[in-house]
DNA sequence: AATTAACTTGACGCTAGCGTCAAGTTGATG
DNA sequence: CATCAACTTGACGCTAGCGTCAAGTTAATT
């Protein structure tokens, strides 16, 4: 089975344009919050303070709640603009590359790059917020599709047997948090260890890239 | 120079008898907060509510503050037993190990052990409580052995070059994390991932152990 | 321009943890 | 056994964030 052959994302499922039947100022209201919600949540990830947010939609909180139902709602608007676009456009080039281990390569180096830059990736990753549908069904396809990775990787003999998509997945997790956590390395230290990661899960025979 | 000569640790700063002008009950008072903060701390990390740890040595949270004036000085009470003491085993078993790269290995390996067992390491590493000096003379120790185990594995030639002393400490920070975060990985799983890291750092043309 | 449903909001009560202090209790000392 | 310094503590005020609601405002409709 190819759990994952249609990588590309739900159809459509945060429409710019909000709810129809909606009056003129709230719709206002709702394109604000989102761009606030949008910035925050790329500066301080998922667990803004939703008061932070509304004051910078000019806004009260109360109307965020209104608006989107809490924090669960609000991240469901916006995680698609945040993180599910890029990482759609991720999974759908890595299965692109046709050798298994640059495959592995590019979804590895991608999925760090974007960790890099957007902390509300790893909130993602840890499912904080696990009422979000769109987190979810992100959450799914990846995991399928990282195990379609490693699998072939194992199949092509370019992956070391013993290495897992949970080894992936926990070496992802403790990144981003230590990310979080400590002040932000260079992008050559960085990069770098992302070469050591992909060195350690090489298969020992072909270790020359 | 070789800045950790004597990594036994400092001589005795944390006397088992504390204070000795101290009223008997206030002496007991200070034994049973000591113990239910180790207790604690070992459970929940550094950052335990010192509510919860009062109520648990039988005393009320403003004791802890007369006796220890607030978390850092209980940190200070109690991190000897509960991480350093450990701490400087490790650093001393690994100095003790003539061959390089089996002395980085044994370095990293009782490093990972540690920290899977005692979740207030995570928090040492990270210097969350900065005030206690304890903590920061472990830390400065700490920093200078790994840097002198790096280094003589570089000269061995066991180690990449590229492989820095900083990115050890990135990878410990981020394994602590993770391990915070998510459910406890298996022991296999954990000690698989710690060969893992070791592979990934040894120099290419000798990566057969 | 009157009506009304949609919408917004300030203010509230809630939780969790911190750090402090006046008032009360108790161990040690003469 | 009286005294008093040492000690303990409940209760308090503080911060930060959550989620809710009655009362007020405003856009749409006729």
């Amino acid at each position: 089975m190819t759990p994952a052959a249609r990588a590309a994302g739900p159809a459509s499922d945060c429409p710019v344009t909000p709810r129809p039947g909606l009056r003129a100022d709230a719709a206002r209201n709702v394109a604000q919050i989102r761009a606030a919600a949008i910035a925050a949540f790329h500066g301080r990830g998922l667990s803004t303070p939703l008061e932070e947010i509304a004051a910078a939609a000019g806004v009260s909180k109360a109307t965020i709640y209104n608006r989107f139902g809490g924090r669960e709602g609000l991240i469901d608007a916006v995680i698609g603009e945040l993180v599910a676009a890029k990482m759609y456009a991720i999974m759908e080039k890595a299965r692109r590359v046709p050798d298994p281990w640059e495959s592995l390569v590019a979804y590895v180096t991608d999925r760090r790059d974007l960790q890099f830059t957007e902390p509300a990736f790893t909130d993602a990753l840890l499912m904080t917020y696990p009422e979000s549908r769109q987190l979810v069904l992100l959450a799914e396809t990846a995991t399928a599709i990282t195990g379609e990775l490693v699998q072939q990787g194992h199949e092509a003999g370019a992956v070391r047997r013993d290495f897992t998509a949970g080894d992936l997945y926990y070496a992802d997790v403790a990144n981003g948090l230590a990310l979080r956590e400590l002040p932000a390395p260079s992008r050559a230290d960085y990069d770098r260890r992302t070469r050591f990661f992909l060195n350690s899960l090489r298969a020992h025979d072909q270790a020359r890239a």
